[in-house]
RNA sequence: CGCGGGAUGGAGCAGUCGGUAGCUCGUCGGGCUCAUAACCCGAAGGUCAGAGGUUCAAGUCCUCUUCCCGCAACCA
């Protein structure tokens, strides 16, 4: 299939902070998914961007005392130069702050109220400032707070432009009964025809109490919000207005890839916005999961934000694509962790793929001089790898077209395991001995340059640098960036008589040992390290285990009752060479006169925690039993480490 | 009954239309020496969280139960 349009689009980020990981993954599938359709000879669009307006960056903007766009412009950078580092080769890249964009949106939002969808009325709603979101009353969780976060809401009134989407539940409805692809994975797609069927209200799509953002056309005191703002990003660069060609090109889009939490803006929301339009909908809404760090979710009061910028410096934009298209299965989330990305480095970057190539050249080198030789005649093992190799192909063709990421990574990588075993198969070296066995050993050397071509146009759109430099030692005539799929369906692309280049270790094995020896800077990685490391069975500890909780004599100075906490307590305590505070549960079981002076033993290296708002900097040891509780009381000097 | 996700050999995960339970890593044993102490072969290890149901047949479908995780301003 050759000369099909294809557009793919990743979510516009928010620029309220860096990008994390998380963002990473997405636009490293989306840029393999693009990257497979050039390959198959497609005219691809690849659209990733910005979502910049907004009370929040607004607010943020004025805590440095900037102008939003500065604000923006800043971070907007930062994000490029991770699309840059990471090799995305996305097409375009579009900031909802760009004269482009905004004439676009006004003239949807004139197309739409002229068609009568649009009305003015008056929001009378509970709003989160923080998650720039509304709620009805009964949405609130059990506090009256916001459903999402939990934190108070304000009622606000005021008047505001609304898009009739209720008109178009009925129809999107429809459609996604009809169309059991276009929302994926399937879990998604129940959980969109529920929501639906739960009823749609019309959409809230402008504001007044802000103006960092795009005007509504008819009324200058009002500012688009999100929805009309946001998703109709995917229209701009494609010619909406101005390029009718083109859009009809890729308008629909094939896939939108968007993270799970917002697959119904994207599933709902934006189609409905498209059917006002009379335009067609997206082919496909397509929702990943969400990556875990070391089995916990991202987050800064864990302090396990993973950076991208960190982990391409320390390992390589290839290996970081790799470990993430590999490991994690889309549509699920998925849990990152150094440590098994370093052994996927090992294992299957180093050991697989970089050894079978330097094993290869090595032998080519000491056996031909380098030199690729005729191939005559075909074995019943050269067949079977030459079957092998031809499956892989058509498994990822097959599979690239369905999205099936880490599947058809791993058909790849057991082809180049097969090539490994045959090289156990044939034993090269033993032939090498053998002068009457000169051809079967050309056969044998052929093959597995020939498999390594083919390896190197596989790998391409997971690692493009690495797919490149296998393609520049095996010394191939053609340009790495001209070649196609088809060149690789057919056994036998290896041009005979030519000679190879420069073997050189594509991914040097990480030794894991000096990884620990080495001083980490933060704590946290030591702490990740250890509870990588499998426990041992029913929860036994080691004595080293144990000796990580430190635990010392200290004297409680004053105490006072936590506000609105009948059992806490809020204590200063003098560990001999400073003051801290503890919250401690104990406000039943004692006065708070009995308390001073006493000494108790505190465990001092326990990750500080809020409790009822209070900062408390550790844990006072207590015995209990049913209804009685007693604080572990010795009279030792304060300062004094318990072991 | 707030919403959602999950529970499969030591760890991390696959399991498409229900049809003999797989992969990677780790462990143990063997082979090979071209190679980045890499590669290849073999073995041990699972009552697929539990109970019930549908079926000739269920990890896979249905019901219930238990347990874990996310919804806490970086949320993709």
């Amino acid at each position: 299939m050759s000369n099909n349009s294809f557009y793919i689009t990743t979510p516009i980020y928010y620029p309220s902070a860096k990008l994390h990981i998380g963002h990473a993954y997405c636009t490293t599938i989306a840029d393999s998914v693009a990257r497979y359709h050039r390959l198959a000879g497609d005219d691809v669009f690849f659209l990733t961007g910005s979502d910049e307006h907004g009370q929040k960056i607004q607010e943020k903007a004025e805590e440095q005392g900037i102008k939003p766009i500065e604000y923006v412009d800043k971070i907007v950078a930062e994000f490029q130069n991770l699309w840059k580092m990471l090799n995305i080769s996305n097409d375009d890249f579009l900031r909802t702050s760009q004269k482009r964009h905004e004439k676009v949106v006004q003239e949807i939002f004139r197309r739409v109220y002229d068609k009568g969808d649009i009305y003015k009325g008056a929001y009378k709603g509970l709003y989160c400032t923080p998650c720039e979101s509304f709620w009805t009353e009964l949405q609130l969780d059990e506090n009256g707070c916001c459903p999402d976060c939990g934190r108070p809401v304000k009622e606000v009134a005021e008047e505001a432009y609304f898009f009739k989407m209720s008109k178009y539940a009925d129809r999107i409805l429809k459609h996604i009964e009809d169309n059991p692809d276009f929302i994926q994975p399937v879990s998604r797609r129940n959980e969109m025809i529920n929501f639906i069927k739960q009823g749609l209200d019309d959409l809230c799509i402008s504001r007044t109490s802000f103006d960092w953002g795009i005007p509504v056309p008819i009324d200058e005191k009002h500012v688009i919000y999100v929805w009309f703002d946001a998703l109709t990003n995917y229209l701009t660069p494609i010619g909406f207005l101005d390029d009718k060609e083109k859009f009809q090109k890729f308008w629909p889009a094939n896939v939108h890839l968007v993270g799970k939490e917002i697959v119904r803006f994207h599933s709902i929301i934006w189609p409905c916005i498209l059917m006002a339009l009379d335009l067609p909908l997206p082919k496909q809404i397509y929702g990943h999961g969400w990556l875990v760090v070391d089995g916990s979710k991202m987050s800064k009061s864990l302090g396990n934000v993973v950076d991208p910028v960190e982990l391409i410096n320390k390992y390589g934009a290839d290996a970081i694509r790799y470990f993430l298209l590999r490991e994690i299965n889309l549509g699920q989330d998925g849990n990152f962790s150094e440590l098994a990305l370093v052994q996927r480095i090992n294992a299957d970057l180093a050991n697989d793929l970089g050894n079978l190539l330097h094993r290869t050249l090595n032998m080519v080198g000491k056996f031909q001089q380098g030199e690729v030789l005729a191939p005559q005649g075909k074995s019943e093992i050269d067949q079977s790898l030459i079957n092998d190799a031809m499956a892989a192909v058509k498994t990822f063709d097959q599979g690239m077209a369905e999205m099936k990421i880490s599947n058809v990574i791993k058909a790849v990588w057991a082809f180049i395991s097969r090539a490994n075993k045959y090289i156990d198969e044939t034993a090269p070296w033993a032939l090498a001995k053998e002068a009457a066995k000169k051809q079967e050993l050309a056969n044998v050397m052929y093959n597995l340059l020939e498999s390594l071509r083919i390896i190197s146009v596989l790998i391409a759109p997971f690692m493009p640098t690495t797919a490149e430099k296998i393609w520049l030692q095996l010394n191939m005539p053609e340009k790495f960036a001209d070649v196609r799929l088809d060149a690789i369906k057919t056994w036998g692309g290896t041009p005979a008589g030519m000679h190879i280049g420069e073997a050189q270790q594509l991914f040097p094995r990480i030794e894991l040992e000096k990884e620990e020896a080495a001083p980490q800077k933060s704590e946290k990685k030591d702490t990740k390290k250890a509870e990588a490391k499998p426990a041992a069975a029913d929860g036994e500890i080691t004595i080293d285990d144990f000796a990580k909780v430190k635990l010392q004599v200290v004297e409680i100075l004053e105490a006072e009752p936590v506000p609105k906490a009948d059992k806490l307590l809020k204590l200063i305590v003098d560990t001999g060479t400073e003051k801290r505070q503890v919250v401690s549960g104990i406000a039943k079981h004692y006065e708070v006169k009995d308390l001073i002076g006493k000494k108790v033993i505190l465990v001092m290296n326990l990750k500080p925690a809020k409790l009822r708002g209070v900062e408390s900097q550790g844990m006072i040891l207590a015995a209990t039993k049913g209804d009685e509780l007693e604080v572990v009381s010795v009279d030792m000097p304060v300062g004094s480490v318990v072991r």
